[in-house]
DNA sequence: ATTTTAATTGAGACTCTGTGCAATTGCATA
DNA sequence: TATGCAATTGCACAGAGTCTCAATTAAAAT
């Protein structure tokens, strides 16, 4: 909950106010292993302490983006996924017709990344895509 | 709206129905220069035949997104906009700052497909991209 | 410890998108 | 031209996410 070096010091460092709802949303996030959805953050937060409204969630989960501290991905399920962003980069190949999914370094956009900022001057944000497509098996 | 070539008739050529629903939702992307959106579709095919409802809108848009005859994309408007597949692919570079829009040629995307389909045997999805990040004015 | 005030929250209406199901209809066949 | 039936549509509804606005509150200032 307050671990230095977690979202939540860097919240405060930020000068943002740390309420009950955003620690424990952030406990939430920090203690998923894998991605989390809106909701199930939702649900986590209101087995503990049950005023806390959904749109709370929505505009932290859209702060933290806005600062970089969460990655937001869609995987195709009609929600979105978030990542803690100090957990490290990455990228996932979604099979349209079998849902597998595949996890993939952050490395292979660099190039991608090189040449907006060489060519266009753009800073792109390639830090967790989905990436749609047919995977081996169903491209036969 | 019967020109060969154009998405009526390839509709037809795969086995689905012409019903004018399909038929007006059709001209209204045939007839856009620019990216539609669901609503606009509507608005435009409401003007001229009250009846029709705008899951049909949704319904045939998906029809076409996975006969790969229209490509969709999120500009970040809170809204998606679709493209005719047959007038060419393209991305954009989205400025998260400022709004601009810069249009990229498909090429960029390339390098990337081809090294999923060579590491992965992926066939990625790459034809109407939306990256977003910062635009030169907006990153000083 | 109080006061102050801007930041944050809760409530609920609203938008966009998609779904289930019954009714309708395009189109092939007779 | 009429018939049969699967494809398609309309309608009502559901879920994710956003927005507005009044009420509350964290934290700075006294």
């Amino acid at each position: 909950m307050n671990n230095p070096g977690g979202i939540s010091s860097k919240l405060s460092e930020l000068g943002y106010r740390l309420t009950p709802q955003r620690m424990m949303i952030l406990s939430a996030i920090e203690n998923s292993d894998d991605h989390i959805s809106a909701e199930e953050i939702y649900a986590q937060v209101v087995a503990k302490y049950s005023n806390v409204n959904i749109s709370t969630v929505y505009r932290t989960l859209e702060l933290l983006k806005r600062l970089g501290l969460v990655t937001e991905t869609d995987l195709g399920e009609g929600r979105v996924r978030y990542h803690p962003a100090d957990k490290g980069h990455h990228h996932h190949l979604v099979c349209k017709e079998c849902g597998a999914i595949i996890d993939l370094d952050e490395s292979v956009m660099a190039s991608v990344k090189d040449t907006l900022l060489r060519e266009y001057k753009f800073i792109a944000d390639l830090e967790h895509l989905a990436i749609f497509g047919r995977c081996v098996n169903c491209s036969k």
